[in-house]
DNA sequence: ACGATTATTGCGTTCTT
DNA sequence: AAGAAAACAATAATCGT
């Protein structure tokens, strides 16, 4: 809202924003200024960034994380005494070792489909770090079982680019992503439940900096479609529609007000949706006056239904 | 390009089994 | 309690201007 010292990004040249705490770039996260809090928790695991020794970069083909060649020590029912006792240690030391270097191999994995992802989604490293300590969350929780990988990681990033503000879409995400659509939702839904994330339904206002950048229009422009988009979420119009059109309709109908010639394929480009949901939210847009089913009903109205869908961008 | 109309899709509800 | 089906709202596709 407030901008008064620097007006771009050092690295993308987006348009910067502020926060209770800190500018940051409207389109690729990087803080510029932080005024000394210190935000979330401190992740930082042994070995770290920009080294990784380990071999990186190898697997990067789609594997199941329990479908590798396993071998055990069967239980011998001819083994006696020391032997046998011999045997069971072995057999537990074994299990450990299979369990921990799975694990690491798990890590490893996601971390560099993680940071894989991040860079190709363009998010600054701190959703990537984000991202992979909420990867370790999840594991330490044991939610992996069933659910894949690759799931988890694209369901990290895109939990990442949401709290640092840089919200992108499911559909994003997962066209980067090594991942469908029902494995980031599945994952999603797991560490949503189990790890308590913040995380509500995404607001409109959420991808109006970097659409407004997308389509070159002024921070004018973007002020009003804020405010329509806070009318919208209000109203109640955002509620089961995809959030990120109504943020194109709310841009397309502020730069219309003001007689710029955004057209509204453009608008509905850069959303990813088709012109007709542009006209269609532009339409309860303009003219929320007419009809309100239930019109004193703040909080009632609030979710009435596909909420879901509004979780997911 | 925009508006109106029809088709499709997706999801919560409800009606079963 | 889990699954099938009818119902509804948003989005996409299509046509007319």
């Amino acid at each position: 809202m407030t901008q008064a010292r620097q007006s771009s990004c050092p690295e993308c040249e987006g348009r910067l924003r502020s926060t209770n705490s800190e500018r940051i770039c409207s389109e690729c996260g990087l803080i510029v200024e932080e005024s000394r809090i210190d935000h979330g928790p401190e992740w930082r695991s042994f070995q770290d960034d920009e080294s990784d020794p380990e071999r990186t970069g190898a697997p990067l083909t789609r594997s199941r994380h329990d479908r590798g060649l396993t071998t055990e020590i069967g239980k011998s029912t001819r083994a006696k005494g020391r032997k046998r006792r011999r045997l069971a240690r072995m057999r537990v030391q074994h299990s450990r070792t299979q369990i921990n270097s799975k694990r690491e191999r798990n890590q490893v994995y996601a971390f560099t489909e993680i940071r894989r992802l991040t860079g190709a989604l363009g998010l600054p490293g701190s959703v990537k770090e984000y991202a992979c300590s909420l990867f370790d969350s999840a594991q330490q929780a044991d939610l992996l079982r069933g659910r894949s990988l690759e799931g988890f990681a694209a369901a990290c990033t895109y939990v990442g680019a949401r709290v640092a503000d840089v919200a992108r879409t499911v559909t994003e995400v997962c066209d980067a992503a090594k991942a469908t659509r029902e494995e980031h939702r599945a994952a999603f839904d797991a560490m949503n439940r189990e790890l308590r994330l913040s995380i509500g339904p995404v607001s409109p206002t959420e991808y109006l900096p970097r659409f407004a950048s997308e389509l070159d229009l002024g921070p004018g422009v973007e002020r009003r479609a804020c405010q329509l988009a806070e009318k919208a979420t209000e109203t109640g119009i955002v509620s089961g529609r995809n959030p990120g059109g109504v943020a194109a309709a709310c841009l397309y109908t502020a730069a219309s007000n003001q007689g710029l010639d955004l057209t509204q394929k453009a608008a509905a480009d850069v959303a990813d949706v088709t012109p007709s949901t542009i006209r269609s939210t532009y339409r309860a847009l303009t003219e929320w006056h007419p009809h309100m089913t239930e019109a004193v009903g703040f909080e009632s109205q609030g979710h009435r239904r596909g909420s879901v869908r509004s979780l997911i961008g």
